[in-house]
RNA sequence: CGGAAAGUGGCUCAACUUGGUAGAGCACUUGGUUUGGGACCAAGCGGUUGCAGGUUCAAAUCCUGUCUUUCCGACCA
């Protein structure tokens, strides 16, 4: 039975999302504008994925700490570009009536000032380099336009801001860092991305080059999910982070910093879920399976108590439903949920010595024998699970890339059906305007493929330099 | 920030045009019967209609402002 509550996903696609965020409680409202309240499923999905990269961070040497809130003014602004691209978004704290540069304070929309004034401070010789801190806070961004987990005011994030001595060092930073997003994304969400380098026009302000990390929504509209930027000595100059090298001179640092957000919980959302609610891959769920007793008999509720031990020795995240709901309640609330694995446990069952196990993605159910290893099985349909979802996302994606030799066949295929757009592009400011006039077409990244698939620019005809993704963005 | 629509118990909506005691279904609570795809019967609880102001004998209803949500643009993770 469909769920009445979820709009299907191909009438209305914008509806879909906020039916499922509302149906898997995820998150709910606030009473102001772009602020969401983390419901515990939302918020289990967001510590899942805080552990996962916290280990993935610390494994490549990286230590957590946790930076103010406030930022002064006079501080945010040091760095001329950061504060241009950042201005019109900052909310101020007017608490207290007029106020000086140094006594005026914003609520950190990015913390790059408050790491860089801080690297100044403690930074002193070649010897205490690299530092290679991260943070996990909230941040705050005044946009005009809000959508729960896609684009809010206030959202959780990490931030890593890294100090090296040298350019190299740096620079393989900002690399190491997009290829562990990109692993994140594959290995964990199931998402598969492209990765690249922003143009000029769409890279972070204050950044010499910005690396992205690009997926692509059910919808074919694209989505920024995490970002790697090297800032060479924009930040260290302007802050003066300084120190003496190794042949006693007084040298710049070189800096990066990388990001990802709780925007990733929409990406999960609009890239495997259904009309029936959302589908998470089982890595990244934070209840694998959910045991649902039939009946409330005490033989059932033992098998299931037993069930539960016997998964749970294998490392499997387990929950039984003891609720008093009848059956069919219990199977629809763990499928808009997006718990993978439904094991069925009842009297039926008990005398036939099996379960009924379900995967909440294809919805297909299996008879398991109690006599077989059941631990193994449900850990291979885990395993099998996240994987088919991995090569569905993955070839949802390649039906919705398409390659483009003029701006005609941009427009015609962007009406049509949006998706990833290859084409190849002169690298002038002027050319990416007039493909933004096409549904606001924008440049996802620059491949570094180092593939030509055509000579002239896309849009002018000129001799192309880039190949370049493009895409009609959230 | 421009254009449009909406806001009535937790949810979906009715009553608004033509001002006159706020209703229903679902959910929730209690009791009972149930349980293999969103169970059934019975009895209950819950709203001064987003908020503020105005008009009026009287406002969910008319007017003004404001906040929030959704959609379309512009801006952006």
């Amino acid at each position: 039975m469909k769920n009445k509550a979820i709009t299907s996903r191909d009438v209305d696609f914008a509806k879909w999302y906020t039916d499922v965020v509302k149906a898997a409680h995820l998150a709910d409202y606030s009473n102001v504008k772009g602020c969401t309240v983390f419901e515990p499923n939302g918020y289990a999905l967001w510590e899942k994925m805080q552990t996962i990269l916290n280990q993935m961070f610390k494994e490549t040497g990286h230590q957590n700490v946790y930076m103010p809130l406030l930022i002064p003014e006079n501080l945010m602004r040091k760095e001329g570009e950061l504060i241009q691209g950042f201005a019109p978004e900052v909310a101020w704290v007017t608490q207290g009536g007029e106020k000086t540069l140094e006594e005026r304070l914003c609520i950190r929309p990015t913390s790059e000032t408050l790491f860089s004034d801080y690297y100044s401070n403690v930074v002193k010789s070649y010897r205490d380099l690299p530092l290679k801190y991260n943070q996990w806070c909230n941040v705050m961004r005044w946009e005009k336009e809000t959508r729960p987990f896609l684009r809010s005011r206030e959202f959780l994030w990490q931030e890593g801001h890294t100090v090296h001595e040298t350019k190299e060092e740096a620079e393989e930073e900002t690399r190491k860092m997009l290829s562990i997003y990109k692993a994140f994304f594959e290995d964990y969400l199931a998402i598969p991305v492209i990765t690249g380098k922003k143009t000029e026009k769409e890279k972070f302000k204050g950044a010499e080059y910005t690396l992205t990390v690009e997926a692509l929504m059910y919808n074919g509209i694209s989505l920024q999910s995490a970002t790697s930027h090297y800032f060479g000595q924009k930040f260290s100059k302007a802050y003066d982070i300084s120190f003496k090298d190794r042949n006693n001179e007084l040298s710049y640092c070189y800096q990066t910093s990388w990001g990802a957000t709780t925007r990733m919980i929409g990406a999960l959302i609009m890239v495997h879920s259904d009309d029936n609610g959302l589908v998470l891959p089982p890595k990244i769920a934070p209840c694998q399976v959910v045991i649902v007793p039939i009946q409330t008999s005490s033989s059932v509720m033992e098998q299931a108590k037993e069930m539960k031990k016997i998964l749970e020795e294998v490392q499997i995240s387990v929950q039984i439903d003891t609720s008093e709901k009848s059956a069919g309640f219990k199977f629809a609330e763990a499928e808009v949920n997006g718990i993978p694995l439904r094991i069925e446990i009842g009297e039926r069952d008990l005398k036939e010595d099996k379960v009924v196990v379900t995967r909440r993605d294809t919805r297909e159910k299996k008879e398991v024998s109690l006599n077989e290893d059941i631990a193994g099985i449900i850990k291979q349909m885990l395993d099998a699970m996240q994987n088919e979802m991995f090569k569905r996302a993955q070839a949802r994606q390649e039906a919705l890339t398409f390659t483009c030799h003029s701006l005609e066949e941009v427009k015609a295929q962007m009406e049509k059906q949006p998706g990833f757009i290859h084409a190849m592009w002169c690298g002038e400011e002027a050319c990416e305007a007039k493909m933004k006039e096409i549904k606001g077409t924008k440049s996802r990244c620059i491949l570094e493929d180092g593939k030509r698939i055509g000579d002239c620019c896309v849009v002018c005809g000129k001799e192309a330099k880039h190949h370049v993704i493009w895409g009609i963005q959230y």
